[in-house]
DNA sequence: CACCAGGCAAGTA
DNA sequence: TACTTGCATGGT
């Protein structure tokens, strides 16, 4: 089987089971930017709760957000982990949203992707994953969002092996899926669902998966 | 108690 | 270049 059809087969099996997703979670770009900085390597839920105190004060907004004491920003930010330098990552953001789009990110919608996706990666703490999230979700740009369950869930069902790095799995997303912002947001969404509630490092339940049990290991 | 969660950069050899 | 380590809270 052609590995396009392949990956088809897998989103229909994750949509028909678990339905729309509506993602990224965030009411305004801005916010799911931010979101996307403060989730590195730590639980949805505990972000949530940064969110909700910056967003409390007011300050889920970029000029604002870079108006504010570091060590007070990084005290709202505490519960997200990594609360210090998450706070630089974050600064590097907004100085970069100050001088490229005069802190306001919608304006990144009308940048090329190919030109785009190489500065953000450039901010220092804005790794593939963070950048490609934001451009995707935040900028609704045709990236494709590789995490750690892709190569979970990927290499299980044979389309990832150990030797592929980050850009390798998104190419094999973007050479065989048509370049779609839709499609591309759909499907991360369902690979993070189906990885949360049955995709673990270490389980017993793929006789549930919406993907069916994997045969290898 | 140990382990994990929607990573990334800096340090080491 | 290829590994390893630091970063930190909160839930299971």
């Amino acid at each position: 089987m052609r590995t396009a059809d392949t990956l088809l087969a897998m989103f229909e099996a994750m949509r028909a089971a678990l339905g729309p997703s509506d993602w990224w979670p965030g009411e305004t770009p801005f916010e799911i930017a931010v979101g996307a900085i403060l989730t590195q390597n730590t639980n949805w839920g505990n972000v949530e709760k940064a969110i909700g105190n910056l967003k409390s004060r007011g300050l889920l907004d970029a000029e604002a957000m870079y108006g504010l004491p570091p060590s007070e920003l990084a005290e709202l930010i505490r519960p997200a982990g990594y609360y210090n330098i998450k706070t630089k990552r974050l600064r590097n953001f907004l100085a970069f949203l100050g001088e490229e789009a005069d802190f306001d990110i919608t304006t990144l919608r009308e940048w090329p992707l190919h030109s785009l996706r190489p500065r953000v990666l450039g901010i220092s703490g804005i790794g593939p994953e963070t950048a490609d999230a934001i451009l995707l979700y935040a900028l609704e740009q045709p990236t494709f969002v590789v995490d750690a369950y892709t190569f979970r869930m990927l290499g299980r069902h044979g389309l990832a092996d150990e030797d592929m790095d980050y850009h390798a799995l998104r190419a094999v997303f973007m050479d065989a899926l048509p370049e779609d912002v839709a499609l591309y947001n759909e499907y991360h969404a369902l690979l993070v669902r189906v990885g949360k509630d049955w995709c673990k490092k270490k389980a017993g339940l793929c006789e549930s998966c919406p993907l069916g049990p994997f045969l290898d290991t």
